[in-house]
RNA sequence: CGGAGUGUAGCGCAGUCUGGUAGCGCACCUGGUUUGGGACCAGGGGGUCGAAGGUUCGAGUCCUUUCACUCCGACCA
């Protein structure tokens, strides 16, 4: 491709909604344009071949893996929603409109109902099965807050596969294969990333796993082990029970005057206590479908803080709210001294796990201004791991220590079971002629996010660095100044015998000086560059890797094998 | 939805307080010079100043309403 015909709007101005390094050189580089600013973008020439190549990745590594790739319509009628019981679920992101027979549709922000629409229609018999099935197409979400450019837009290319078994064990193999299969997508794509345990949010089941591509901007907190190979969301992750050295507080049952104390260190001080042995209790108010609420009390240690989406799935909300203490003192609540027990009928309690059978605790007295000591938690509670693991604690697995880092999800995979299958009716007759849902998995990779992960780990302070199987184009050639003949034919001849060595070059023929061509190669970020320039009156030319931009002199003669040696 | 802010040329912004010819930089077009780090000179095109209503002889500027977007918090690939 000439330069001269591509169109390459690059810029010296970033916009200013930009932050993050890879919305300001995807922008500035040419790849997308913003369209009215709310989360959605044209793919530019640069950008649309990036698109493909990484999708092409992503394709070809499925494909080996026996997956079938399909597409499926993208507006997706809401009778099917209504049957899965996502289509009041998946709230305000879910896009919803009328046709103009007043039918109801979605825009498909996922396609677990489609997908198994499908094979409900056309999978009767055990001996069909499994299947895996994807597609790599658009959806949209309609997000509260779109931001960052790929990394979260409101329209975005996603991989979702989904796969279809006779039962649990063959669709853990294929969850097995899957996480091999994308591990594979990700190493080629030259991404250092880590499989971490997580929550399975919205899309429901059991066992998934996240593949965080580990950059400082990701918007996601993941707990790794630096003793082995432990990785988990924040939202899953757990810990060894944690053990308090600081002697519990000798105090039998009774109610102390507390009358400035009510926060978690003004309690500690107060007793001179370690915050181990206070009871945190955190109120919210749990969402459910058809506009449904209660408020639920959230007891766990002093020295543990609650995780929230823990939170919600110990209560099977759709979404935990804050509550003001005035809804609180409506529902008899005392702000500031709660404690788990005797509360109102209609809240509900949920206590940490780890504070089952535990003693000497000291809690809110239900009363302003006191709290009751030598507190004992036993009985049927209603227990659950509630508290976010925190940095420094013990991991469960090998005992080592935890770590919080930063990663952007780019992959997610779920064992889900007969979530959507049961409903949907999707069946199939067994060997003895019976009929049972079918066993899914389901997998998902942000194909358009992967471009922004890829520039937040690949980039330097003037621009792209594109990995090897992501790149635009393999190498860029630049004539420095096309006036000078020597240079321009030479560029001509080097780019003819590379294209039809099938090398996808991208040649700089543009009139514009050194400086410019420079500034616009460094932005792009092609892996590699000839530059033909000054010094060809010397027989050399250069060979530049625009990691580290560094420089090699080339005898012009030998530039065309020495490229085929270096790049394939 | 809560808090903060911004809407003026394709992009980045000034002008608004104090009403009076709509400006600057980048980009774009023409001609010329220049060609190893985002060149220079000369000329040129491009705007219902987010929208609606009001005050006024006169509104980008003042008043009212409204919409959109951005940033900080809770959702997600």
């Amino acid at each position: 491709m000439r330069f001269s015909r591509l169109l390459v709007p690059t810029t010296k101005e970033t916009p200013n909604d930009a932050t993050l390094a890879s919305h300001i050189f995807l922008i500035r580089g040419g790849f997308i344009q913003s369209v009215g600013g709310s989360g959605l973008y044209n793919f530019l020439p640069l950008g649309k071949k990036v698109l493909d190549r990484v999708r092409g990745v992503v394709k070809e590594e499925l494909d080996n893996a026996g997956c079938q790739e399909v597409s499926l319509s993208f507006v997706t009628p809401a009778s099917l929603w209504e049957e899965s019981g996502r289509y009041e679920k998946y709230g305000k992101e879910l896009l919803r409109f009328k046709d103009r027979k007043d039918n109801e549709f979605v825009l498909g922000p996922t396609h677990e109902e489609m997908m198994v629409n499908l094979v409900r229609q056309s999978v009767k018999s055990y001996k069909q099965l499994p299947l895996n099935l994807y597609q790599i197409n658009l959806k949209f979400r309609d997000e509260i807050r779109p931001r960052f450019g790929l990394m979260r837009g409101r329209e975005f290319l996603m991989k979702d596969g989904y796969s279809f078994h006779t039962d649990e064990a063959d669709m853990k193999r294929e969850f097995n294969l899957m996480e091999e299969t994308y591990k594979k997508i990700f190493t080629r794509l030259g991404l250092e990333f880590r499989v971490v345990e997580a929550d399975s949010g919205a899309i429901g089941g059991s066992g998934s796993k996240e593949f965080m591509v580990l950059a400082d901007s990701g918007e996601d907190t993941i707990v790794v082990c630096d003793g082995c190979d432990y990785g988990a969301n924040i939202e899953a992750a757990v810990r060894q029970e944690k053990q308090c050295d600081a002697p519990a507080p000798q105090l039998g049952s009774e109610k102390v005057h507390t009358p400035d104390a009510s926060t978690m260190e003004e309690l500690a001080s107060f007793f001179n206590v370690d915050p181990f042995y206070l009871v945190k209790t955190v109120a919210m108010r749990a969402l459910y479908d058809e506009g449904k609420s209660q408020i639920v009390l959230f007891a766990l240690r002093g020295s543990d803080e609650l995780q929230e989406v823990k939170a919600c799935n110990a209560v099977d909300a759709n979404e935990l709210v804050e509550v003001s203490e005035e809804e609180l003192e409506a529902a008899g609540l005392v702000p500031g001294f709660m404690a788990p027990f005797d509360t109102p009928k209609e809240v509900r309690v949920v206590v940490d796990t780890t504070l089952k059978g535990a003693t000497h605790l000291i809690c809110g007295a239900n009363e302003k201004g006191y709290h009751t000591t030598g507190n004992t938690i036993e009985g049927d509670f209603a227990y659950h791991d509630i508290v976010a693991v925190q940095e420094g604690d013990a991991c469960a697995k090998c005992g080592g220590t935890l770590r919080y880092t930063k990663g952007i999800e780019a992959g997610h995979i779920f064992q889900l079971g007969t979530r959507y299958s049961e409903p949907l009716g999707c069946t199939f007759l067994d060997e003895n002629g019976k009929a049972k849902p079918m066993v899914m998995g389901t997998y998902g990779i942000g194909v358009s996010r992967l471009l922004a992960a890829i520039i937040e780990q690949h980039h330097d302070e003037k621009g792209c660095i594109w990995t090897k199987e992501s790149a635009p184009f393999d190498l860029y050639i630049m004539v420095s100044n096309i006036k000078d003949e020597a240079q321009l034919a030479l560029g001509e001849e080097v780019y003819e015998a590379l294209q039809s060595a099938g090398i996808d070059v991208l040649f700089d023929d543009r009139k514009d000086r050194f400086g410019a061509k420079m500034k616009d190669y460094e932005l792009i970020g092609i892996p590699h560059a000839v530059i033909i320039g000054k010094k060809l009156s010397d027989g050399l030319v250069e060979f530049v890797t625009r990691e580290g931009m560094v420089k090699e002199e080339v005898p012009s003669e030998e530039i065309v094998s020495f490229i085929r040696e270096r790049l394939c």
